[in-house]
DNA sequence: CTGGGGAGGGGGCCC
DNA sequence: AGGGCCCCCTCCCCA
């Protein structure tokens, strides 16, 4: 068959027995003839390991074997491209025991048809399997999925690229797409606790007393910044919607804290009614989803961790986002807020949010309700008696009585002292903005006055966004 | 430009 | 398992 014709892609080619100097009666789309050929040779290899023809490698997940070939799984995955290297024999056998051979056989299936079968039930136990095997495209689906499934891009919502969690979807790719792109070069990523062995030479055993100093998982839990999974972490980002007050990025809003609060109260201010149901329904549905992916936090975020003094392992809770562990499930949960941005404790004085509720206890407290018995002025302490508090907005302090007189009182805006014991919640506008922001409201109140309003000022709330957004 | 302090975020761990 | 406390770190503002 000649090639007659170069047109990028698409390359034209006459058929077999025609000479070039005869008019070309049929030519063939060679862009079409590729489709076709890949997924004909892929579904031969499909068949071939589903018949166990010509499978020289062997995978063991908790017991359950799997065959497969190793060009394939080398073309597919960074970590069996990195094993497989490593030498020439003839059989390779992997056993694995940190995902189940559930988790496995979506990414075999996956590696042979390009069909990911993910769902909210499998699709965090896929993505950590997928980072543990350094398959980058399966963990982009997986977040793909999570970042769908969160709704986190309102905007994005009436695409078909929005998934509910209940859902099960399949995402596909080109066989091998993202083996040409990890781990070219030298890899430095310590091999995951998976027990190998080469022709069985490589067992369990000696994998373990190679490293009996070094807990192998630990090993694997270094962070290593060449990581697919710390690429994901960094990407992790991306989970995040900067338009929506429920999630903010990480770290972004640190100490911009007033301003970045400002203005998310100045938007909301312009935002019509609309666009605030809008906003609570996302709010509620991110919670929900939030939560219920919480809930199906599978078993594969466990890893065998150090062990203890009498020769049991302790589990660890692996982040599917990144390579931190924890003890417990409750950490970890935690933990994931720093990655999915979600903040279900809403101050009432100033709609800043927070991931936890202590930060918010701890927020309110300082910032709403002058507990710090020093004045801010001259920064003497200050008893209770002496630090009178005052109020700017919804943000209140203590002064001391020297700085009061010398400030003097007739410095200091006092607005309205007779709601200078409200409730900090009740000086925010409908809208959430502060009154602070635009006629900065000051009151000088005393201890009495601060005795009263503390404790019950703190109103907490936990992803109770309808009653937030209607006050 | 720099150092100090405030505020917030996150991890570990106890209750 | 959740709540809470302690500690450390980072970021940002301000003098």
């Amino acid at each position: 068959m000649d090639m007659v014709a170069d047109l990028g892609a698409s390359r034209l080619y006459r058929a077999p027995g025609e000479s070039s100097h005869q008019q070309p009666q049929r030519w063939f789309n060679t862009a079409d003839i590729t489709v076709s050929h890949q997924s004909n040779l892929l579904k031969q290899l499909n068949q071939q390991r589903r018949q166990e023809l010509f499978c020289d490698c062997s995978v063991l997940v908790e017991g359950q074997l799997f065959r497969a070939h190793r060009n394939v799984l080398f073309a597919s995955s960074g970590y069996f491209r990195m094993l497989l290297s490593q030498g020439p024999d003839d059989t390779v056998n992997a056993t694995f025991d940190v995902f189940s051979p559930e988790t496995f056989t979506v990414i075999l299936d996956f590696i042979y048809s390009g069909q990911l079968d993910l769902s909210s039930h499998n699709v965090i136990e896929v993505m950590s399997a997928a980072s543990y095997l350094q398959m980058n495209n399966v963990i982009s689906y997986c977040k793909n999925f999570i970042k769908s499934s969160l709704d986190i891009s309102v905007k994005d919502e009436d695409s078909d690229r929005c998934l509910s969690l209940s859902e099960t979807c399949s995402f596909t790719s080109g066989a091998g797409e993202d083996s040409t792109e990890q781990h070219q070069g030298p890899c430095s990523v310590s091999p995951p606790p998976a027990l190998w062995t080469r022709d069985n030479s490589r067992s369990q055993s000696s994998f373990m007393g190679k490293d009996s100093d070094q807990d192998p998982s630990a090993s694997a839990l270094k962070t290593d910044p060449n990581s697919p999974v710390n690429e994901l972490s960094a990407d992790a980002e991306d989970l995040q919607d900067p338009q929506d007050p429920l999630y903010t990025l990480p770290g972004s809003d640190r100490r911009r804290g007033k301003g970045s609060t400002k203005r998310r109260a100045t938007n909301s201010a312009r935002s019509n009614q609309h666009e605030d149901l809008d906003i609570q329904e996302a709010r509620t549905r991110k919670a929900e989803k939030a939560e219920e992916l919480y809930a199906t936090l599978p078993p594969i975020v466990g890893v065998i961790g150090h062990f203890n003094k009498d020769s049991n392992p302790t589990m660890r809770f692996k982040c599917p986002f990144c390579t931190h562990t924890v003890k417990r499930k409750a950490d970890l949960k935690r933990h994931l807020r720093c990655h999915t941005g979600e903040r279900p404790y809403p101050c009432q004085a100033c709609n800043k949010r927070f991931t936890r509720l202590e930060h918010l206890r701890s927020h309110f407290e300082t910032i709403h309700q002058a507990r710090k018995l020093v004045c801010r002025k001259c920064k003497c302490q200050v008893t209770e008696e002496t630090g009178h508090v005052v109020c700017e907005g919804t943000r209140r302090y203590r002064m001391c009585t020297a700085c009061i007189q010398e400030v003097g009182c007739d410095d200091i805006p006092m607005n309205s002292l007779e709601g200078h014991n409200e409730e900090p919640a009740l000086l925010l506008g409908v809208d959430g903005e502060e009154e602070g922001d635009t006629k900065r409201s000051w009151m000088v109140t005393d201890d009495d006055d601060l005795a009263e309003d503390s404790g019950a000022d703190l109103i907490i709330q936990q992803v109770d966004v309808s009653d937030e957004e209607l006050q």
